[in-house]
DNA sequence: CTGAAAGCGCTTACAG
DNA sequence: CTGAAAGCGCTTACAG
């Protein structure tokens, strides 16, 4: 049916044989000019084309990269994916898709990397258990956790230096509106949601300034309703801190709504700086997340670990700025 | 290296041939009940796994779609691409996804699409040149144009009824606040645009109600811009459609931003519904494209052409819906 | 540098 | 139903 044109096809158009053919496509092998100018001609003749599998099949290796994404609605991470997908084509690689609904990666989802012998994966916005973490390791399959740290883990991982931006918002935001302030969490169980946390409340703590926190989940909708939730508990904080951009574009947009000026009444940072951040409507302040030295940090390590598996656990951190807009 | 166990060494540990071992995991080939149960005993204890290059390899087919995607930034796409990879993982199938920077997809991404050798490809908000896309139809690898024609095409292309959705917008519109109206197109040559453009033209034309085109680019940004223009050049017209919701948005907040109030003074509508038209703080009025209808529309036909090719070609459109909010 | 040959891990007629 | 064998399209020692 479909017309497939191998090797051999081209070998007996061009008068060799059929492993200088695969000499030919296969980098880093040698063969003279005359010989690829032959090859070439008769491939291009033929439309040929190196079948990917078969070269799979016997270097046991692809180039293809496994990328789970959870969040997909949080506008954040279809930029990263859009950085990694660029960023891997220059070196010759693919991205494969997976997406999960669950906060923890399902095993359906890790047989299809398994099965396709991905050369690398990265996890964003979502965690494993530690057995499957465990099972590309046995398969010395490199493995990143992309803006998520394993609690109990020595995996490599690349996050925003969170506990300092965090400790940073809140000196920027003690230093002018005193008064209690409100940090709305995301999801829990993340190691984003935690740190921020953990840095926000120690300076407030030591500068003896009160904080509630609300549990949120990193969504718009989770925003809006705890800041409405917040409202109506009473509680009127000089300053709200939300664990991600997203939730704090719903917390400014449930303020308006009841009237609330900002920043004159409460002041809103949120954490990414996503597109939507430096709308007019917004002018969010927040901190910047370095997508591309976060992608850059990733790929090279698993390139590097793709060349060589060393197995080396790391967690890497990126600075990112402070971005002041109008909300504070 | 990685300790790669095969068919050949389960069939040892189950004493049973490899062949056997492989009708087990084929599905489709017949086994008795209790070869089954040794073969994946036996499987379980070493950790086997089927090498799906090599199956790909010997059946000539993969389970793997090509998703070609370029406007990432519009929230309607991320979408869409959730979507797609939910509804193809129940069939088992795993997406391949492309990037491309320019509107016209480029070869090199062609290349990978046919070096995997999948099982069919979907090219969302980009097209491609007549002879690429032939190239598919010489390979029988069936080709899906997602919310985008082809203009002097026989592809099968899933849109929504772009010109029945503008003419609705322009009736609604017309019924209510007459006076000039605006046209905001997105990027020219795509059909979309285009679409929207005349049904909303026709009906207006048709009862004598003036329109002023600009042309823009489908992003937040131009959405922006185009709106400030419009102001500069004294343009005052009882309403705006934006052929997209994310270029509307721009175009409402560059109004509040020169005191233009909506929808008293200029009425708003654009095109998608995604989530962020539904937010307190735009509370846009739009054109709902049904994205799983779409989708399933999609993932049929390609199911269907995967199981036999028939290179049939159908421009399918769904109607969506009006969604009436606070902008008109 | 080049060719003949082995082999990657599977599927699938073909006998039994 | 099961096994032995051929073969998918490549890469890669091994000779020459």
């Amino acid at each position: 049916m479909k017309p497939t044109v191998n090797a051999k096809d081209v070998a007996k158009l061009a008068g060799v044989s059929q492993s200088s053919v695969s000499r030919v496509f296969f980098d880093g092998a040698k063969v003279t000019e005359k010989t690829r100018q032959k090859v070439l001609a008769a491939a291009q003749e033929l439309g040929y084309r190196p079948n990917e599998y078969a070269r799979s099949l016997i270097t046991n290796s692809t180039r293809i990269i496994g990328l789970v994404m959870k969040g997909i609605h949080n506008p954040f991470y279809p930029q990263v994916l859009k950085q990694f997908t660029t960023s891997f084509k220059k070196y010759g690689y693919s991205i494969l898709f997976v997406h999960t609904n669950n906060d923890e990666i399902q095993n359906e989802d890790i047989e299809t990397l398994l099965n396709y012998n991905v050369a690398g994966v990265i996890i964003t916005d979502a965690t494993m258990s530690m057995n499957v973490a465990e099972a590309f390791k046995a398969n010395h399959i490199p493995l990143v956790f992309f803006n998520r740290k394993l609690t109990t883990s020595d995996f490599y991982s690349v996050c925003c230096n969170n506990l300092n931006a965090s400790r940073k918002i809140a000196e920027f935001l003690t230093a002018r509106g005193e008064g209690p302030m409100v940090y709305i969490s995301g999801n829990e169980d993340t190691s984003t949601s935690r740190e921020r946390e953990q840095g926000f409340a120690e300076v407030l703590e030591q500068r003896g300034i009160p904080y509630q926190k609300y549990t949120s989940d990193f969504t718009y909708d989770g925003g809006y309703e705890t800041a409405r939730r917040m409202l109506s508990e009473g509680d009127a904080p000089a300053a709200v801190f939300a664990a991600n951009d997203i939730m704090a574009l719903g917390v400014i947009d449930a303020l308006r709504k009841s009237g609330v000026k900002i920043p004159e009444q409460v002041k809103v940072v949120g954490f990414d700086n996503i597109d939507m951040a430096s709308w007019p409507a917004y002018q969010l302040t927040t901190w910047e997340q370095p997508i591309d030295e976060m992608v850059d940090e990733t790929v090279n390590y698993l390139l590097s670990e793709i060349d060589e598996y060393t197995g080396q656990a790391q967690a890497v951190e990126v600075e990112g700025s402070f971005v002041e807009r109008s909300t504070t």
